[in-house]
DNA sequence: CGAAAAAATGCAATCGATTGCAAAGATAAT
DNA sequence: ATTATCTTTGCAATCGATTGCATTTTTTCG
C-alpha cells in the first residue's frame, strides 16, 4: 500500500482511508486513488487488515453431521443450504469458510472466533447433540443454527415450520383416503420430532388413531428407508397405505422398495416427502413434498448473524413451508 | 500470546516456537507450554500469523458455473466434489473458502492470492470459458482445475477419463442391442466433447454409423433434457432406442420424459448416465452409469495444488472411471 | 486582511505472531 | 580451570493496514 500511496503522492493513511471510502478524504482524492488502485491491480492485504481491525468478514459454516450416518455428503438438501448461504453471505460482503463437525477441534469458539479465522458461525443442523454449539455460544461466539426454532437455547435457531409441514403432509394423505400412515424418521431428532408432532396433530384433528407400530425411527438416509420398508413388508405384509417421509431422500429409498415390489403409487401407497430437492419433481411418479424455502432461510440466518455482530438483538425465526402437490400422493 | 509466555515464564519467542513444535526448543519446555496453551484455551491469532508468515493455509474453491443455467446449485455432483475437497483439504491442514464464479470480482489472482485470502485456488468446472482461470494462472496463482485433463493449459487439470467413460457407456448400450443412440450433452464443452469422442469411437469400433441428428447439445440440466426428449418424440416419434447422457441429472430428466409416455426402460430405450450420484441406484429402474471417483479426484487435486505451493512440479492427471451396471440399460 | 472555523491530510503507534541474530547457559575437551 | 562447542532462550525488527491525534491547508466571515 505504501507503493500506492507514493504513486498517488499521498500518505498511506490517506490511501487507506480513500480505499475504504472514508468521507473524511476529499471525494476527488478518493476517486483518484481508487482509480490508481484498480489500474495497478492493487488489493489490500486481508491478513494485515484483519489483524488491525479485528474483523475478518468471514463466516464459518459448519455442517453438523451425525456421526455414523452419511447424511450430509449424500443429502442434496444440506448442500443446497450451503449454496444459498454462500449467496446470502456474499451479498452482505462476507465470505464462507466451510467446515464440518468431523474437524479436528471440538472447541469452535477457540478455533474460529478466538483465533480470528471468522467473525461468526452458522451451524447447519442440530445433529443429535448441540453441545458444541452450546459451548461455543457460551464462550461468546456469534452464532446461528439451522434447526428447530422451537428449541430452547441461548442462540437464535432458524428453521422451517416443521410441525406444520408434518401436519400438512399427513393431512394431504388422509384427505386423499390413506389411513394407515407410516412415519419415516427419527422422532428423537428435534426437527423430526416436530414433524412427528404434526403427524399426530393431523390424525387427531381427523379423528383418526395412529398406530405407533408404524413409527419407524430410522436414520435420515435413503438406504435406511429402503431397508426398513423392505423389512416391514417382509415381516408384516403391506400393513400401511401411506408414508410421511422426513426427507425426500428418505422418500426416495422408500419409493424404490415399493416399486421393486410393484406396489402401485399412489394407488396402494401414497408418499409425501420433505424438502423439495431438485429431483423431487423428476421422479416417477413426481414426489409430493413439503418445500423448505432454503433461499429465504439462508437470508434470514445471515441477517440474524449480522445482527449479533453489530450488537443488535437476534431472534429465532420460523420459515414458512409449502405443500407441493405432485403425483406420489393423491 | 504474551500472556501465555508470562504464565509459562518464558519469552514470546519461546512460546511461539514451542507451539509450532520447533525442535530448537527443549522438548520438556515445548510440552509444558503446549499443555498450558490447552489449559488456558489459547489459540494463536490467525490474522497475525498470516501477516507475518505470508501463508494462510486456506484454499479457495471456486465453483465455475455456467452463466445462464443453474447447473451447480441443483447438481449434486458438483456439491459432492466440494464435500470431498473439504475433506481432502482438512486432511492436509488446509481450510476451504467457498466461492462461485458469480462473485463480484473477476480478478481471482488479485482477490484471493494477492490479498492473502488464500494460498491457492481450486476451480471446479471449466465452464464455457477458462479465461478467468487462465488470467489467474498467468498472474502467478497456484491453481488446479477440475475439468478435461487433455485440455492444453498452463496449469494442471484433473478430471475423469471422459472419453473412456463415453465409450464404455456407448459400448454397453450397443452390446445390449441398442443401435440408435442419442447423445445428450453439449459437445462444445471440453469434458462433454471427450465423452462424445468416446461415443463416436465406440460406434466406429462396432462398425456402426452414428446419426448426427441424434446429437442433442443441451445444457447440463434435467429440465433441458426433459424438454429436449419430449420435443424430439413429438416431432419425430421414438426414433432412437438408447441414450448416452452426460450426467445423471440429465439422465433423470430424460427418464421422466420417457416414463410419462410409458416407454419401457430398458426395453424400448436404454439409458446410461454419468457421475453415479447417490440417487442413481435409487431410481426405478436403477440407473446404469459411469462412476466418477470424486474422492480420489479431490485428493489428487489437493496433492497437485500443494505441489505447486511447495515449489514442486505439478501435472494434469486422469482419474479412472468405472461402468456401474444397473437396470436402465441391458 | 486576519482570525476563527472547517476540511483535508499526515505522523506514528498499534494489532500479535514469527524469526534472524545475539546472548546466556550447559556440557565437553584440553 | 579455561576454552571450545553445543543447546536453549530472548531481543527486537518485521509483516501491512488502520486510526487517534496533530498538523497543515482551505474556507468562511467579520
Amino acid at each position: 500500500m505504501s507503493d500506492l500511496a507514493r504513486i498517488a503522492g499521498v500518505s498511506t493513511s490517506t490511501a487507506s482511508r480513500a480505499l475504504n471510502d472514508n468521507p473524511v478524504i476529499k471525494q476527488s482524492t478518493r476517486e483518484r486513488i481508487q482509480a490508481l488502485a484498480k489500474e495497478h491491480n492493487f488489493s489490500i492485504n486481508a491478513a494485515a487488515s484483519r489483524l488491525r481491525t479485528q474483523r475478518t468478514n468471514v463466516v464459518a459454516v459448519i455442517l453438523n453431521l451425525i456421526e455414523h450416518t452419511e447424511q450430509s455428503i449424500n443429502d442434496p438438501f444440506l448442500l443446497k443450504v450451503v449454496g444459498d448461504l454462500n449467496q446470502a453471505l456474499n451479498d452482505k460482503g462476507y465470505e464462507l469458510l466451510l467446515s464440518n463437525s468431523f474437524m479436528a477441534t471440538d472447541d469452535w469458539y477457540n478455533y474460529f472466533i478466538n483465533s480470528r479465522r471468522a467473525d461468526g458461525l452458522i451451524v447447519v443442523g442440530q445433529g443429535k447433540s448441540e453441545q458444541k454449539a452450546i459451548d461455543a455460544a457460551k464462550a461468546g461466539a456469534p452464532l446461528v443454527v439451522w434447526g428447530d426454532p422451537n428449541s430452547q437455547s441461548g442462540y437464535p435457531i432458524i428453521g422451517s415450520n416443521n410441525r406444520l409441514g408434518g401436519k400438512l403432509a399427513t393431512q394431504h394423505l388422509i384427505e386423499s383416503g390413506h389411513k394407515r400412515l407410516v412415519f419415516l424418521g427419527d422422532t428423537g431428532h428435534a426437527e423430526m420430532g416436530e414433524r412427528y408432532a404434526g403427524y399426530v396433530e393431523a390424525h387427531n384433528e381427523a379423528g383418526l388413531e395412529h398406530d405407533t407400530a408404524l413409527i419407524f425411527p430410522i436414520d435420515l438416509t435413503s438406504q435406511a428407508a429402503y431397508n426398513k420398508i423392505n423389512e416391514t413388508i417382509l415381516q408384516h405384509g403391506l400393513n400401511f397405505d401411506g408414508i410421511v417421509a422426513c426427507s425426500d431422500m428418505v422418500a426416495l429409498g422408500a419409493l424404490k422398495a415399493l416399486k421393486e415390489r410393484y406396489i402401485a403409487i399412489p394407488g396402494e401407497v401414497g408418499i409425501v416427502g420433505f424438502d423439495d430437492i431438485a429431483m423431487a419433481e423428476l421422479l416417477h411418479p413426481a414426489l409430493t413434498t413439503i418445500r423448505q424455502n432454503t433461499r429465504e432461510a439462508a437470508s434470514v440466518m445471515v441477517t440474524q448473524l449480522l445482527n449479533q455482530l453489530n450488537g443488535k438483538p437476534a431472534f429465532s425465526e420460523v420459515i414458512d413451508i409449502e405443500l407441493i402437490v405432485r403425483k406420489s400422493a393423491s
